[in-house]
DNA sequence: GGGCGACTGAAACGTATGTTTCAAACAAGT
DNA sequence: ACTTGTTTGAAACATACGTTTCAGTCGCCC
């Protein structure tokens, strides 16, 4: 086999059969086999399966968080930088789009992981994830900030992981909740529909008027991350 | 112990614990150790995982529906029955935090057993849920789509999903979220912060205009349940 | 061609899980 | 008090898992 194919099989076989049943349901024999490599093979290229799921991750949100991170200077650069909602939106998408085809696979393990990364238990992931890409998080989130000055912070954060447990939960499900559409309306729905029904509904919502009463809540400023001087951005 | 208080005690720990961890990452030991009673006591009551599984779900969703169904009906008692959309998203969450004291735990349980219930492969548990409930949840839709005639029923179908996937979200990875809001923010956010947060930007997405474009998908109709023959939706 | 490092194949190991077994404890009826 | 049916306790069982081991193979460089 040519130069450790092994490992990409693996990676997509895994990729695919996680997205599919979650990460204690796949077994290390389940994954090799689909990929037609031998079990040792795991744990002789990742070391163990927590790795391999972090593989799994690194793989699409590695590229992702890069060229995503270079959008960002991007607009950034620009003196005046005034970057929409709706740009930040589409921004995401556009990105995730762009880093799919990288894979065979489509859009819709890339969410469907992103769910799981949160539903499940599997502390050592998210403390993989927020080691690894809190940054561009944070950042992201920044500029939504910026561009919805109106909404408060807390709100905003809320809000953003909303949308992502719509997405996620939906990209999820897609196949039962398919199956139902099919069932009930005589119709099927491709995936790319149903994001495309997602975007209407989200950015409403990002849009609402804010349900916090709370003053306290409502006036909560983001904390620099840094253990820095508690200047925030007076420059 | 008195007369099967066992059962009581298993159901709750089970509860607890596949919330916290998923179903997989549950084990039977784990459970029957934290009710504080015997191993076999689960299959000796239950039959089997699965079957303690489906018994959770159905603690809560029994009560549930039938209270759900109770106020549908006299809801729609009146002759010219006309069910708001607010009513009827304000319906779930009474009805939701009316059941919700039966056992000690609140509701974010709820919700993540909810959300599980669908992110798991778990085949067996969404069979059973749309076996013993599937009825209930149509004819809700069926209202849900009255009190909302403009938007096509399939784009209702997937804004409902969209909703119960944030809410589902947001209270599965609720624990780790409010952790990062507190350390983002400095303010830690109560479960029902959270989900008023949630209703204006859940209802803004019902209300917000259709993504759809596609004629067909657009004008696509509520099939009816029976074998009926296969005439789309001309009318 | 020989030696070496990277990789694979097949089997085994230790552990954890769901399930079963069976004797003992208990409750209730007579 | 005895019996009967139900429930529990402790142990064992079979299986599946992640991981390790080690002999063997392949490709490459001197």
């Amino acid at each position: 086999m040519a130069q450790s194919e092994t490992v990409e099989r693996i990676l997509d076989a895994a990729e695919q059969l996680f997205a599919e049943k979650g990460f204690a349901e796949t077994s290390l024999r389940l994954i090799t086999s689909k990929a037609g490599v031998n079990l040792a093979a795991v744990n002789y290229h990742f070391g163990s399966k927590k790795a391999l799921i972090q593989a799994v991750f690194s793989r699409f949100l590695g590229p992702f968080c890069v060229s995503l991170e270079r959008e960002l200077d991007r607009r950034q650069a620009k003196p005046d930088c005034k970057v929409s909602l709706e740009e930040l939106l589409e921004l995401l998408v556009e990105q995730a789009l762009a880093v799919k085809p990288r894979s065979g696979n489509d859009l819709s393990i890339f969410m469907r992981l992103l769910g799981l990364a949160f539903s499940q238990s599997q502390g050592h992931l998210r403390k993989y994830l927020e080691e690894v890409y809190g940054k561009v998080f944070r950042r992201y989130m920044q500029l939504v900030h910026e561009a919805a000055p109106r909404i408060p912070p807390l709100e905003l954060f809320w809000r953003v992981h909303f949308m992502l447990g719509a997405a996620a939960f939906s990209m999820s499900g897609i196949k039962a909740l398919r199956a139902m559409s099919e069932t009930d309306f005589g119709v099927n729905t491709s995936i790319e529909q149903v994001m495309r029904l997602m975007v209407p509904f989200l950015a409403a919502g990002m849009r609402s008027e804010t349900g916090l009463a709370d003053e306290a809540l409502a006036s909560a400023q983001l904390k620099p991350r840094t253990k820095a001087p508690a200047v925030p951005s007076k420059a």
